[in-house]
DNA sequence: TAAAAAACCGATTGCCTGTCGGTTTTTGTT
DNA sequence: AACAAAAACCGACAGGCAATCGGTTTTTTA
């Protein structure tokens, strides 16, 4: 699944504003980048018929709402993009991981860390 | 940068192959999906523009060979895809683990501890 | 120098995002 | 119910990229 330049910047805006129609949307984004309303409309459906975003219908219009977060988006990104080229039983991750560890510091290895232990608290039923 | 199919299975094939030229490649690709010759060559051509074979003239044809090792290119495809999606420090690895921790069993959870270690002993000196 | 091999060029198809105009449907109001 | 406004929906086109090759030019080699 490739995401449009269009289409992150939609995403960004659902992530940190409340629930919004296409004019809301369109009043921040397509205002700016000289959008039709129409434009938006298409990328918000173009997003939601990609399960990244959710829609409900409010009195006239439907108001749309990221359905995935951004820690969501980034983990199925790496899937989607590296899962032609990791083994089966293999996690993505994992191989990212040793592809990438090189590249992290040593505060973002703690923070790592920290996370792990954390997961392990919560299956020791902590 | 957006990889197609062929183009996936021509570097899975230059990994596991001495270097090639585009006959050798279609040979053991090309004939199996029914390509012709030019199809190969172009791709080869496409991987090389995009810096992730190298090649050299030996004889009267071209032998190419990754450029990019699998760790590197899965690395690459990362930073691509979700730069647009981190803050800068971020590393999206470790946002991309957050989400998707929960989906890691216990045996890949000890996996990722491990390469964390090992890290830290490279960096320690060892 | 001519035949063979390979590279190179250009064109077409198919898929996807961006972009909207125009039409239909829905909604809300007299 | 009738109508106007708002929004959704449909269809079309442009631009970019991978896949695909036919055909031509260049290079190699016998």
């Amino acid at each position: 699944m490739q995401l449009g330049e269009l289409e992150k910047q939609v995403l960004h805006y659902l992530w940190n504003a409340a629930e919004s129609d296409a004019k809301q949307v369109h009043a921040v984004l397509g205002q700016s980048r000289g959008n039709s309303l129409n434009t938006i409309q298409s990328t918000l459906d173009r997003l939601f018929k990609k399960g990244l975003l959710g829609r409900t219908k409010q009195g006239h219009a439907y108001y749309y709402s990221a359905k995935v977060d951004r820690e969501a988006l980034i983990a199925k990104l790496i899937t989607n993009v590296t899962s032609d080229f990791v083994a089966d039983g293999e996690h993505s991750l994992i191989a990212a991981f040793s592809s990438a560890s090189a590249n992290l510091n040593d505060a973002q290895l703690d923070q790592l860390q920290t996370l792990i232990e954390f997961q392990r608290k919560l299956r020791r039923g902590g």
